[in-house]
Order: structure tokens, then sequence, then C-alpha cells
DNA sequence: AGAAACATGTAATAGGTTACATGATTTC
DNA sequence: GAAATCATGTAACCTATTACATGTTTCT
């Protein structure tokens, strides 16, 4: 249950209604804890009937906006939850089966879904890189800004990794091409 | 819907009870598509009903065993499957949050978390390994083995990621600690 | 006879996705 | 006055997790 504490974590950094945190969590949490707009308000509302945060209806704005921030229970909540052993979630890499069946039913056509990964990737790495280059100086920095610079660079570091496999695969796919020959799979 | 070609795969590369689905599964398809016996046996009846695999009563076995082997339309829609274009799944990992959190309302006392990740992600590693230098010797093979052998690879290379990325953060948090405990927290 | 492993399921719940519903304010 | 954007939700559905239920065979 990460998306309670997801939200308390952006909120602590800047109390913010449901639409606005909807639109900060695209820009950075996002990119390791997605959540739509449907996601967030139910779950605002969770934390509101918990005692962990607090709104207030904003006078001088448009609509039925109502401004949430985090109470101290939040807090303690919040600093409890980390402190908490967690395991890593298990993965569900889709490209891993389609692989696997690729080598077990013979050439069927990857190669242009690798290059689309490929360039997924791709993308998302500048992405990150440009965000780096834009927020970040090496070396230097408070513990905080240190570690907003960690978890961003484990993005750079995942998404690097992802373009030398796609690479990898191509190569495979690429010479195999004309011999199909099958075996059966070890375990 | 990665699950049901999944099951298509491992049925493709043997034919086998739900039973031995699930034993097998957990040796290697799950490493990267995990999957309960629960989901597995109500995917494979919807695989029948679909008319993508048939089962037999095994006669000569206990219980009401039934062996499922993939049928063609079952090979044709996986060489479909495996030539659609397919996103990553978006990441969710948990101790990105937690680092965020932690760098939001400081120290919580993060170490013993990455100290257990550290020692899981070196556990995994040490299993690949071990299945790396059982089955697959480097630079020989068939098409199959060699995208087979990607597969583990990835594994490794992300297992390795996460260990390095584990020990940049600890590396952090322990700097940090010692000069939190000298010094007043800055505003 | 009893335990362990084999073998197949159902039910309840939680989490996430997609589609739909509603209304206010700003801008052209 | 129409369109875009701001803003907050509900409903239906699917997937996955957890717990429960049931019966068989083999081994000791």
């Amino acid at each position: 249950m990460s998306l309670p504490h997801a939200l308390l974590t952006a909120l602590v950094e800047r109390p913010s209604s449901g639409f606005d945190l909807a639109a900060r969590f695209d820009k950075s949490i996002a990119y390791f804890w997605p959540a739509s707009h449907q996601q967030i308000y139910r779950e605002l509302a969770r934390l509101e009937e918990a005692g962990w945060v607090r709104s207030s209806p904003d006078e001088n704005a448009r609509g039925g906006r109502k401004v949430y921030e985090v109470l101290e229970a939040g807090r303690e909540a919040l600093r409890r939850w980390v402190a908490e052993p967690s395991e890593p979630r298990p993965l569900r890499e889709e490209l891993m089966i389609k692989l696997r069946a690729d080598a077990a039913v013979g050439p069927c056509g990857l190669q242009e879904v690798l290059l689309q990964r490929l360039a997924g990737h791709q993308a998302q790495l500048a992405e990150y890189l440009a965000i780096e280059a834009r927020d970040f100086t090496p070396g230097v920095g408070s513990r905080a800004q240190r570690l907003q610079h960690l978890v961003l660079q484990a993005g750079i570091q995942l998404e690097t990794m992802w373009i030398g496999f796609s690479r990898q695969a191509l190569e495979i796919l690429d010479e195999a091409g004309e011999g199909a020959a099958t075996t059966a799979a070890p375990d």
C-alpha cells in the first residue's frame, strides 16, 4: 500500500488540491508510482477519513477546489511506514515472455517490437537526463537533494540497462533470423 | 494480458497439468511474470473455452489430474501476440517513494530497510548466476538457447543494478546520519 | 492409520484501469 | 455564446492476492 504514503510525501513537500497533486505526480513521483486522478481522489478521501490530512475549501479559486495538508498524525504514519521493511514488487515484464515465446514457437517478428521498446527507453532516458541537467549539480547538495538525485539516477540506470538489453536482443534476432531451429526448453 | 500467453508459452515448451505448470512457473517464467495456482487454473479454463488449448484427463495418475496441450489456434494466437507492440509496464517501486519521503520528513531509519533489500538482491543474483552456470555455456547455443540466456542475463543485470543502488543509498544515509547526529537539522 | 505431497478449485477483497458524469471559470 | 481548461467525482470491470474448501495418492 504505497499510494497513500506517496500522496502524503507529495503533500508534505507542498500542500495541494487533488488536481494539482495529480499534475505534480505526473512530473515526479509517477515515474516510480503512477496514479490516475481517480485513484488520487479516492485515496485523499481515505486519508482525510483516517485523520492523516485535512482539507480546506479554497475560497478564492474556481469550482469546489479543496486544498489538502498533512496533519501530524500523517507525518508520524509516514515515518513509521518508511521504517517498515519493503519487499521489491514482483517483476512483470511482458517482453521477457515474448522472447521466450519466440524461442519456443520460432521467429514471430519480434524485431519491430524491440525497436519500439528501444526508442521508448531512449526517449525516457533523454527525459531523465534533461531533468538531471536542470535540477542537479554533481557532488553538491543537501541530504534531501542527494537522495532525490539518487532516485533519478536509478531511473537513468534502469533505462540504460533496457537500452542495452534491447540492442542485445536485436543482435540475436537479426543474426539467427533464417535458421529457425527450435529446441526444447530447460527449466 | 500476458498471463494467458505466458501459459501458452510454457505449454508449448511442454504439455502439463495445472499443478505441474504452477511448479514449473515458479522456477522459470515466474521470475518475470509470477502467477498463483488460482490464477493459473482460472486462466487455463479460459484458454480451453477459447479453443486455444485442450485438456485430457490423465487416467494413470492421481486425482482429477488434467493435462493441457496447445492447439494450433493457440500457437497462432501466441505468434500474433508476440508481434504486437508491447509497452513496458509502469514501474511501481516502493523504495523510491521511501527515499523521497525520508528526504521530505527527515531521517526515518531507512538503513535497515536498505540492508534487507541489499541482501535480497544479492540472494536473487546468486540464484540467477547458479542457473546460468548450470544451464548455459557462453557463446554457444541455438537461437532458442541464446534468447533464453538473454532473458536470464536481464535478470542478472537488474539485480546487479539494484545492489549498486542500495549501496549508494546506504552511503548517503550513513554520511548524512552522522552529520545529523552532531548538528542541528537545518530549516 | 496418519502425514506429506499431489491436485483442483471457490469466495472475498483490494488495487488499478477505463469510461462516464458534472459543473465552474477563463478565454476567444 | 462556444470552447478550453480547471476541478471533482461515480460506476463497471478486470487482475491479483489471500484465505478457504475438497479430495486423492503415496510413503512410513
